[in-house]
DNA sequence: CGGCTTGCTGAGCAACGCTCAACAAGCTAC
DNA sequence: GTAGCTTGTTGAGCGTTGCTCAGCAAGCCG
Protein backbone atom coordinates (compact mmCIF):
# COMPACT_ATOMS: atom_id res chain seq x y z
CA UNK A 1 0.00 0.00 0.00
CA UNK A 2 2.55 2.65 1.01
CA UNK A 3 5.07 1.73 -2.65
CA UNK A 4 5.15 3.80 -5.21
CA UNK A 5 1.64 2.91 -7.59
CA UNK A 6 4.06 1.19 -9.70
CA UNK A 7 2.41 1.49 -13.78
CA UNK A 8 1.66 -2.70 -13.86
CA UNK A 9 1.69 -2.44 -17.21
CA UNK A 10 5.09 -0.65 -19.07
CA UNK A 11 2.56 0.74 -21.73
CA UNK A 12 3.63 -1.12 -24.27
CA UNK A 13 2.33 0.54 -27.53
CA UNK A 14 1.50 -1.98 -30.70
CA UNK A 15 1.10 -1.03 -34.59
CA UNK A 16 -2.79 -0.43 -35.59
CA UNK A 17 -2.54 -3.41 -37.43
CA UNK A 18 -1.43 -5.74 -34.67
CA UNK A 19 -3.60 -4.13 -31.81
CA UNK A 20 -7.03 -4.53 -34.57
CA UNK A 21 -5.69 -8.21 -35.13
CA UNK A 22 -5.22 -9.26 -31.14
CA UNK A 23 -8.58 -7.77 -30.76
CA UNK A 24 -10.27 -10.14 -33.37
CA UNK A 25 -8.29 -12.75 -32.00
CA UNK A 26 -9.48 -12.11 -28.54
CA UNK A 27 -13.11 -12.32 -30.58
CA UNK A 28 -12.32 -15.72 -32.31
CA UNK A 29 -11.20 -17.34 -28.55
CA UNK A 30 -14.53 -15.93 -26.78
CA UNK A 31 -16.49 -16.97 -29.34
CA UNK A 32 -17.05 -20.63 -28.21
CA UNK A 33 -18.54 -19.54 -24.64
CA UNK A 34 -20.49 -16.25 -25.60
CA UNK A 35 -22.25 -15.52 -28.35
CA UNK A 36 -20.62 -12.76 -30.61
CA UNK A 37 -23.42 -9.93 -29.98
CA UNK A 38 -23.08 -10.80 -26.44
CA UNK A 39 -19.31 -10.26 -26.65
CA UNK A 40 -18.74 -7.54 -24.07
CA UNK A 41 -16.51 -4.40 -24.83
CA UNK A 42 -15.06 -4.54 -21.14
CA UNK A 43 -14.35 -8.24 -21.12
CA UNK A 44 -12.32 -7.58 -24.43
CA UNK A 45 -10.84 -4.68 -23.36
CA UNK A 46 -9.82 -6.31 -19.96
CA UNK A 47 -8.36 -9.30 -21.96
CA UNK A 48 -6.61 -7.26 -24.16
CA UNK A 49 -5.21 -5.19 -21.10
CA UNK A 50 -6.11 -2.13 -23.01
CA UNK A 51 -8.70 0.80 -21.81
CA UNK A 52 -12.68 0.31 -23.80
CA UNK A 53 -12.14 3.62 -25.24
CA UNK A 54 -9.24 1.81 -27.24
CA UNK A 55 -11.53 -0.46 -29.07
CA UNK A 56 -13.27 2.56 -30.19
CA UNK A 57 -10.61 3.72 -31.88
CA UNK A 58 -10.36 0.39 -33.92
CA UNK A 59 -13.88 -0.51 -34.39
CA UNK A 60 -16.56 2.67 -34.85
CA UNK A 61 -18.71 0.51 -32.83
CA UNK A 62 -19.54 -3.08 -31.16
CA UNK A 63 -21.60 -4.33 -34.11
CA UNK A 64 -18.76 -3.52 -36.47
CA UNK A 65 -16.35 -5.14 -34.01
CA UNK A 66 -18.11 -8.58 -33.13
CA UNK A 67 -19.03 -8.51 -37.45
CA UNK A 68 -15.21 -8.22 -37.87
CA UNK A 69 -14.97 -11.39 -35.44
CA UNK A 70 -17.47 -12.78 -36.97
CA UNK A 71 -16.01 -12.54 -40.50
CA UNK A 72 -12.44 -13.15 -39.71
CA UNK A 73 -14.25 -17.02 -38.38
CA UNK A 74 -15.80 -17.41 -41.64
CA UNK A 75 -12.98 -16.95 -43.23
CA UNK A 76 -11.19 -19.59 -41.54
CA UNK A 77 -14.02 -21.84 -42.26
CA UNK A 78 -13.71 -21.05 -46.08
CA UNK A 79 -9.95 -21.31 -46.58
CA UNK A 80 -10.00 -24.94 -44.72
CA UNK A 81 -12.64 -25.48 -47.34
CA UNK A 82 -11.47 -24.13 -50.57
CA UNK A 83 -9.93 -27.09 -53.08
CA UNK A 84 -6.17 -27.06 -53.59
CA UNK A 85 -5.66 -25.13 -57.15
CA UNK A 86 -6.05 -27.74 -59.56
CA UNK A 87 -8.01 -30.47 -58.18
CA UNK A 88 -10.16 -32.46 -60.43
CA UNK A 89 -14.08 -31.02 -60.18
CA UNK A 90 -15.02 -34.17 -59.75
CA UNK A 91 -13.21 -34.16 -56.92
CA UNK A 92 -13.73 -31.08 -55.42
CA UNK A 93 -17.13 -31.51 -54.03
CA UNK A 94 -16.02 -34.61 -52.20
CA UNK A 95 -13.06 -33.29 -50.97
CA UNK A 96 -14.69 -29.98 -49.66
CA UNK A 97 -17.50 -32.54 -47.70
CA UNK A 98 -14.66 -34.14 -46.16
CA UNK A 99 -12.94 -31.79 -45.02
CA UNK A 100 -16.37 -29.92 -43.64
CA UNK A 101 -16.46 -32.41 -41.31
CA UNK A 102 -13.26 -32.42 -40.21
CA UNK A 103 -14.01 -29.23 -39.24
CA UNK A 104 -16.55 -29.56 -36.92
CA UNK A 105 -14.93 -32.75 -35.51
CA UNK A 106 -12.20 -30.63 -34.75
CA UNK A 107 -13.58 -27.40 -33.43
CA UNK A 108 -17.50 -28.63 -33.15
CA UNK A 109 -18.12 -26.33 -30.12
CA UNK A 110 -16.61 -23.40 -31.68
CA UNK A 111 -18.04 -24.10 -35.40
CA UNK A 112 -21.34 -24.35 -33.32
CA UNK A 113 -21.40 -21.32 -32.12
CA UNK A 114 -20.04 -19.42 -35.37
CA UNK A 115 -23.48 -21.28 -36.89
CA UNK A 116 -25.91 -20.00 -34.41
CA UNK A 117 -24.19 -16.96 -33.83
CA UNK A 118 -24.37 -16.41 -38.19
CA UNK A 119 -27.82 -18.10 -38.51
CA UNK A 120 -29.26 -16.15 -35.15
CA UNK A 121 -30.95 -12.66 -34.91
CA UNK A 122 -28.55 -9.94 -36.08
CA UNK A 123 -28.56 -8.91 -40.04
CA UNK A 124 -25.00 -7.84 -39.86
CA UNK A 125 -23.68 -10.64 -38.44
CA UNK A 126 -26.08 -13.11 -40.97
CA UNK A 127 -24.73 -11.35 -44.05
CA UNK A 128 -21.14 -11.99 -43.31
CA UNK A 129 -21.88 -15.60 -42.98
CA UNK A 130 -24.74 -15.45 -46.19
CA UNK A 131 -21.94 -14.18 -48.24
CA UNK A 132 -19.41 -17.14 -47.51
CA UNK A 133 -22.05 -19.82 -48.12
CA UNK A 134 -22.68 -17.98 -51.07
CA UNK A 135 -19.74 -18.42 -52.56
CA UNK A 136 -19.43 -22.05 -51.46
CA UNK A 137 -22.45 -22.61 -53.53
CA UNK A 138 -20.71 -20.83 -56.80
CA UNK A 139 -17.80 -23.19 -56.06
CA UNK A 140 -19.96 -26.45 -55.54
CA UNK A 141 -21.90 -25.49 -58.85
CA UNK A 142 -18.89 -25.16 -60.75
CA UNK A 143 -17.30 -28.08 -59.94
CA UNK A 144 -20.81 -30.34 -60.61
CA UNK A 145 -20.99 -28.75 -63.64
CA UNK A 146 -24.19 -26.98 -63.07
CA UNK A 147 -25.89 -23.88 -64.17
CA UNK A 148 -25.56 -20.89 -61.50
CA UNK A 149 -29.12 -20.15 -61.39
CA UNK A 150 -31.60 -19.37 -58.98
CA UNK A 151 -33.33 -22.77 -58.29
CA UNK A 152 -29.87 -24.50 -58.24
CA UNK A 153 -28.86 -22.18 -55.79
CA UNK A 154 -31.80 -22.61 -53.67
CA UNK A 155 -31.48 -26.62 -53.48
CA UNK A 156 -27.77 -26.21 -52.75
CA UNK A 157 -28.05 -24.10 -49.88
CA UNK A 158 -31.04 -26.21 -48.10
CA UNK A 159 -28.86 -29.00 -48.24
CA UNK A 160 -25.52 -26.64 -46.66
CA UNK A 161 -28.66 -26.25 -44.00
CA UNK A 162 -29.38 -30.44 -44.09
CA UNK A 163 -25.59 -31.14 -43.79
CA UNK A 164 -24.90 -28.77 -41.49
CA UNK A 165 -26.99 -29.77 -39.03
CA UNK A 166 -26.61 -33.56 -39.75
CA UNK A 167 -22.65 -33.48 -39.48
CA UNK A 168 -22.91 -31.39 -36.31
CA UNK A 169 -25.99 -33.82 -34.68
CA UNK A 170 -23.58 -36.49 -35.94
CA UNK A 171 -20.77 -35.43 -34.28
CA UNK A 172 -22.53 -35.32 -30.87
CA UNK A 173 -23.62 -38.63 -31.39
CA UNK A 174 -22.81 -40.72 -34.47
CA UNK A 175 -25.27 -42.61 -35.62
CA UNK A 176 -23.20 -43.94 -38.60
CA UNK A 177 -19.63 -44.37 -39.64
CA UNK A 178 -17.72 -41.48 -41.21
CA UNK A 179 -17.49 -42.72 -44.41
CA UNK A 180 -21.55 -43.55 -44.48
CA UNK A 181 -22.35 -40.01 -43.48
CA UNK A 182 -20.31 -38.67 -46.00
CA UNK A 183 -22.25 -41.28 -48.71
CA UNK A 184 -25.12 -40.26 -47.61
CA UNK A 185 -24.75 -36.18 -47.72
CA UNK A 186 -22.96 -36.83 -51.10
CA UNK A 187 -26.29 -38.82 -52.26
CA UNK A 188 -28.94 -36.50 -51.29
CA UNK A 189 -26.60 -33.89 -52.94
CA UNK A 190 -26.58 -35.60 -56.05
CA UNK A 191 -30.55 -37.02 -56.27
CA UNK A 192 -31.47 -33.26 -55.42
CA UNK A 193 -29.71 -31.60 -58.41
CA UNK A 194 -29.91 -34.63 -60.97
CA UNK A 195 -33.74 -33.42 -61.85
CA UNK B 1 -48.52 24.05 -19.90
CA UNK B 2 -50.71 25.50 -17.46
CA UNK B 3 -53.55 23.20 -17.46
CA UNK B 4 -53.89 20.47 -14.56
CA UNK B 5 -51.57 17.02 -14.77
CA UNK B 6 -54.91 15.28 -16.13
CA UNK B 7 -53.66 11.49 -15.55
CA UNK B 8 -53.90 10.57 -18.97
CA UNK B 9 -55.03 6.87 -18.13
CA UNK B 10 -57.30 6.40 -15.49
CA UNK B 11 -55.02 4.06 -13.77
CA UNK B 12 -56.93 0.29 -15.68
CA UNK B 13 -56.08 -2.40 -13.02
CA UNK B 14 -55.90 -5.85 -14.87
CA UNK B 15 -56.27 -9.35 -13.67
CA UNK B 16 -52.92 -10.99 -13.83
CA UNK B 17 -53.81 -13.44 -16.51
CA UNK B 18 -54.91 -10.94 -18.60
CA UNK B 19 -51.87 -8.37 -18.02
CA UNK B 20 -49.35 -11.54 -18.82
CA UNK B 21 -51.14 -12.57 -21.86
CA UNK B 22 -51.16 -8.89 -23.36
CA UNK B 23 -47.44 -8.56 -22.79
CA UNK B 24 -46.79 -11.85 -24.52
CA UNK B 25 -49.33 -10.34 -27.58
CA UNK B 26 -47.10 -7.34 -27.37
CA UNK B 27 -43.94 -9.77 -27.66
CA UNK B 28 -45.49 -11.44 -30.79
CA UNK B 29 -46.33 -8.43 -32.68
CA UNK B 30 -43.19 -6.76 -32.36
CA UNK B 31 -40.82 -10.14 -33.18
CA UNK B 32 -41.38 -9.65 -36.82
CA UNK B 33 -39.44 -6.21 -36.51
CA UNK B 34 -36.94 -7.23 -33.83
CA UNK B 35 -35.02 -9.90 -32.69
CA UNK B 36 -36.66 -11.27 -29.67
CA UNK B 37 -33.65 -11.18 -27.52
CA UNK B 38 -33.05 -7.01 -28.63
CA UNK B 39 -36.82 -6.49 -27.03
CA UNK B 40 -36.38 -3.94 -24.84
CA UNK B 41 -38.45 -3.83 -21.23
CA UNK B 42 -39.22 0.26 -22.04
CA UNK B 43 -40.55 -0.56 -25.53
CA UNK B 44 -42.94 -2.95 -24.42
CA UNK B 45 -43.81 -1.46 -21.21
CA UNK B 46 -44.67 1.57 -23.36
CA UNK B 47 -47.07 0.21 -25.76
CA UNK B 48 -48.64 -1.94 -22.67
CA UNK B 49 -49.16 1.95 -20.80
CA UNK B 50 -47.64 0.33 -17.93
CA UNK B 51 -44.53 0.94 -16.31
CA UNK B 52 -41.17 -0.48 -16.50
CA UNK B 53 -41.32 -2.35 -12.81
CA UNK B 54 -44.56 -3.74 -13.74
CA UNK B 55 -43.40 -6.27 -16.42
CA UNK B 56 -40.71 -7.83 -13.68
CA UNK B 57 -43.38 -8.51 -11.85
CA UNK B 58 -44.65 -10.90 -14.12
CA UNK B 59 -41.79 -12.00 -15.75
CA UNK B 60 -38.09 -12.45 -13.53
CA UNK B 61 -35.56 -10.84 -15.95
CA UNK B 62 -35.77 -9.85 -19.25
CA UNK B 63 -34.87 -13.69 -20.61
CA UNK B 64 -37.87 -14.97 -18.90
CA UNK B 65 -39.81 -12.57 -20.81
CA UNK B 66 -38.87 -12.91 -24.21
CA UNK B 67 -38.31 -16.96 -23.50
CA UNK B 68 -42.28 -16.78 -22.99
CA UNK B 69 -42.94 -14.66 -26.26
CA UNK B 70 -41.41 -17.49 -28.08
CA UNK B 71 -43.15 -20.32 -26.47
CA UNK B 72 -46.40 -18.63 -27.78
CA UNK B 73 -45.05 -18.60 -31.34
CA UNK B 74 -43.74 -22.25 -30.83
CA UNK B 75 -47.05 -23.07 -29.41
CA UNK B 76 -49.29 -21.20 -32.52
CA UNK B 77 -46.93 -23.24 -35.23
CA UNK B 78 -47.70 -26.68 -32.87
CA UNK B 79 -51.11 -26.33 -33.12
CA UNK B 80 -51.63 -25.22 -36.74
CA UNK B 81 -48.79 -27.96 -37.95
CA UNK B 82 -51.15 -30.98 -35.59
CA UNK B 83 -52.96 -33.44 -37.78
CA UNK B 84 -56.81 -33.41 -36.55
CA UNK B 85 -57.19 -36.43 -34.69
CA UNK B 86 -57.90 -39.53 -36.52
CA UNK B 87 -56.03 -38.50 -39.47
CA UNK B 88 -54.69 -41.78 -41.04
CA UNK B 89 -50.56 -42.11 -40.51
CA UNK B 90 -50.57 -41.86 -44.48
CA UNK B 91 -51.97 -38.26 -44.59
CA UNK B 92 -50.62 -36.85 -41.33
CA UNK B 93 -47.03 -36.15 -42.67
CA UNK B 94 -48.38 -34.96 -46.40
CA UNK B 95 -50.85 -32.71 -44.18
CA UNK B 96 -48.34 -31.09 -41.86
CA UNK B 97 -46.02 -30.68 -44.62
CA UNK B 98 -48.79 -28.44 -46.54
CA UNK B 99 -49.92 -26.64 -43.77
CA UNK B 100 -46.10 -25.88 -43.22
CA UNK B 101 -45.90 -24.33 -46.40
CA UNK B 102 -49.30 -22.64 -45.96
CA UNK B 103 -47.46 -21.06 -42.36
CA UNK B 104 -44.78 -19.90 -44.04
CA UNK B 105 -46.71 -18.41 -46.74
CA UNK B 106 -48.88 -16.62 -44.68
CA UNK B 107 -46.68 -15.63 -42.33
CA UNK B 108 -43.17 -15.26 -43.83
CA UNK B 109 -41.37 -12.40 -42.41
CA UNK B 110 -42.66 -12.74 -38.66
CA UNK B 111 -42.18 -16.85 -38.92
CA UNK B 112 -38.56 -16.25 -40.85
CA UNK B 113 -37.82 -13.79 -37.41
CA UNK B 114 -38.79 -16.86 -34.98
CA UNK B 115 -36.61 -19.19 -36.60
CA UNK B 116 -33.87 -16.79 -36.54
CA UNK B 117 -34.57 -16.24 -33.10
CA UNK B 118 -34.59 -19.46 -32.16
CA UNK B 119 -31.23 -20.98 -33.73
CA UNK B 120 -29.59 -17.78 -32.54
CA UNK B 121 -27.53 -17.36 -29.53
CA UNK B 122 -29.11 -17.78 -26.38
CA UNK B 123 -29.54 -21.61 -25.39
CA UNK B 124 -32.85 -20.82 -23.57
CA UNK B 125 -34.91 -19.39 -26.81
CA UNK B 126 -33.28 -22.21 -28.83
CA UNK B 127 -34.25 -24.84 -26.72
CA UNK B 128 -38.19 -23.62 -26.54
CA UNK B 129 -37.99 -24.06 -30.58
CA UNK B 130 -35.70 -27.72 -30.14
CA UNK B 131 -38.21 -28.75 -28.13
CA UNK B 132 -41.34 -28.11 -30.50
CA UNK B 133 -38.91 -29.36 -33.20
CA UNK B 134 -38.37 -32.93 -30.75
CA UNK B 135 -42.23 -33.19 -30.80
CA UNK B 136 -42.77 -32.56 -34.48
CA UNK B 137 -40.14 -35.60 -35.28
CA UNK B 138 -42.03 -38.29 -32.65
CA UNK B 139 -45.63 -36.88 -35.03
CA UNK B 140 -43.52 -37.71 -38.02
CA UNK B 141 -41.85 -41.27 -37.45
CA UNK B 142 -45.08 -42.37 -35.46
CA UNK B 143 -47.13 -41.48 -38.69
CA UNK B 144 -44.21 -43.20 -40.99
CA UNK B 145 -44.48 -46.00 -39.14
CA UNK B 146 -40.45 -46.06 -37.94
CA UNK B 147 -38.72 -46.33 -34.30
CA UNK B 148 -37.74 -43.51 -33.48
CA UNK B 149 -34.37 -44.20 -32.68
CA UNK B 150 -31.39 -41.53 -32.70
CA UNK B 151 -30.49 -42.38 -36.38
CA UNK B 152 -33.95 -41.74 -37.65
CA UNK B 153 -33.73 -38.72 -35.31
CA UNK B 154 -31.31 -37.28 -36.71
CA UNK B 155 -32.03 -37.55 -40.02
CA UNK B 156 -35.52 -36.23 -39.84
CA UNK B 157 -33.98 -33.29 -38.01
CA UNK B 158 -31.89 -32.43 -40.42
CA UNK B 159 -34.65 -33.08 -43.18
CA UNK B 160 -36.26 -30.10 -40.69
CA UNK B 161 -33.60 -28.01 -41.36
CA UNK B 162 -33.68 -28.79 -45.18
CA UNK B 163 -37.56 -27.81 -45.19
CA UNK B 164 -36.82 -24.88 -43.60
CA UNK B 165 -34.51 -23.33 -45.52
CA UNK B 166 -35.51 -24.49 -48.67
CA UNK B 167 -39.42 -23.33 -47.92
CA UNK B 168 -37.94 -20.09 -46.69
CA UNK B 169 -36.14 -19.20 -50.12
CA UNK B 170 -39.41 -20.34 -52.07
CA UNK B 171 -41.73 -18.15 -50.65
CA UNK B 172 -39.20 -15.43 -51.13
CA UNK B 173 -38.94 -16.30 -54.89
CA UNK B 174 -40.54 -18.96 -56.05
CA UNK B 175 -38.45 -21.12 -58.68
CA UNK B 176 -41.07 -24.56 -59.14
CA UNK B 177 -44.83 -24.87 -58.50
CA UNK B 178 -46.01 -25.09 -55.02
CA UNK B 179 -46.69 -29.18 -55.79
CA UNK B 180 -43.52 -29.46 -56.86
CA UNK B 181 -42.09 -27.92 -54.14
CA UNK B 182 -44.66 -30.42 -51.70
CA UNK B 183 -43.72 -33.14 -53.88
CA UNK B 184 -39.55 -32.56 -53.91
CA UNK B 185 -39.87 -32.44 -50.02
CA UNK B 186 -42.30 -35.68 -49.54
CA UNK B 187 -39.51 -37.07 -52.08
CA UNK B 188 -36.39 -36.46 -49.99
CA UNK B 189 -37.74 -37.75 -46.53
CA UNK B 190 -38.96 -40.76 -48.20
CA UNK B 191 -35.86 -41.90 -49.66
CA UNK B 192 -33.92 -40.45 -46.25
CA UNK B 193 -35.67 -42.74 -43.86
CA UNK B 194 -35.83 -45.63 -46.44
CA UNK B 195 -32.24 -46.77 -45.67
C1' DC C 1 -65.51 2.94 7.33
C1' DG C 2 -61.47 -0.04 8.50
C1' DG C 3 -58.57 -3.47 6.76
C1' DC C 4 -56.76 -6.74 3.43
C1' DT C 5 -54.97 -8.34 -1.00
C1' DT C 6 -52.47 -7.37 -4.93
C1' DG C 7 -51.89 -4.71 -9.23
C1' DC C 8 -48.96 -1.03 -9.95
C1' DT C 9 -45.51 3.03 -9.79
C1' DG C 10 -41.25 6.10 -9.18
C1' DA C 11 -36.85 6.74 -7.59
C1' DG C 12 -32.62 4.99 -8.10
C1' DC C 13 -28.51 1.65 -8.77
C1' DA C 14 -25.22 -0.94 -11.79
C1' DA C 15 -23.62 -2.38 -16.21
C1' DC C 16 -22.68 -1.28 -20.76
C1' DG C 17 -22.19 1.18 -25.27
C1' DC C 18 -20.16 5.24 -26.73
C1' DT C 19 -17.88 10.26 -26.86
C1' DC C 20 -14.32 13.53 -26.22
C1' DA C 21 -10.50 16.15 -24.75
C1' DA C 22 -6.00 15.37 -23.60
C1' DC C 23 -1.75 12.58 -22.60
C1' DA C 24 2.44 10.28 -24.16
C1' DA C 25 5.29 6.83 -27.05
C1' DG C 26 8.12 6.73 -30.74
C1' DC C 27 9.70 8.56 -34.99
C1' DT C 28 11.86 12.29 -38.02
C1' DA C 29 14.23 16.80 -38.83
C1' DC C 30 17.42 19.94 -37.63
C1' DG D 1 20.14 15.90 -28.38
C1' DT D 2 16.00 18.22 -28.56
C1' DA D 3 12.01 20.26 -30.91
C1' DG D 4 7.97 18.85 -33.05
C1' DC D 5 4.80 15.82 -35.31
C1' DT D 6 1.99 11.63 -35.65
C1' DT D 7 -0.88 8.53 -33.58
C1' DG D 8 -1.62 4.86 -30.13
C1' DT D 9 -3.79 5.31 -25.74
C1' DT D 10 -6.38 6.78 -21.59
C1' DG D 11 -9.88 8.62 -18.02
C1' DA D 12 -13.79 11.12 -17.03
C1' DG D 13 -18.32 11.13 -18.03
C1' DC D 14 -23.10 10.77 -20.45
C1' DG D 15 -27.42 8.14 -21.95
C1' DT D 16 -29.76 3.86 -22.15
C1' DT D 17 -31.30 -0.33 -20.31
C1' DG D 18 -31.93 -4.30 -17.14
C1' DC D 19 -33.35 -4.74 -12.51
C1' DT D 20 -34.59 -3.66 -7.26
C1' DC D 21 -37.33 -1.94 -3.64
C1' DA D 22 -40.21 0.62 -0.67
C1' DG D 23 -44.59 2.14 -0.87
C1' DC D 24 -49.06 3.78 -3.15
C1' DA D 25 -53.81 2.73 -4.48
C1' DA D 26 -57.74 -0.09 -6.72
C1' DG D 27 -61.04 -3.11 -5.61
C1' DC D 28 -63.14 -6.29 -2.37
C1' DC D 29 -64.72 -7.91 2.23
C1' DG D 30 -66.25 -7.36 6.98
Amino acid sequence: MTGSPSPPHPRLRRTAGDRRAQLVQIGLELLPTTPVQELTIDEVARRAGISRSLLFHYFANKREYYTAVTRAAADLLWEHLMPAPGTPPEEQVTGMLDRYVGWVETFRESHLAFVRGAAGGDPWVSEVYEETRGRLVEVALAALGLPDDARHRQLVLAWFAFTEDLVGSWADEPTMTRPELLALLRDVLDRLVAR
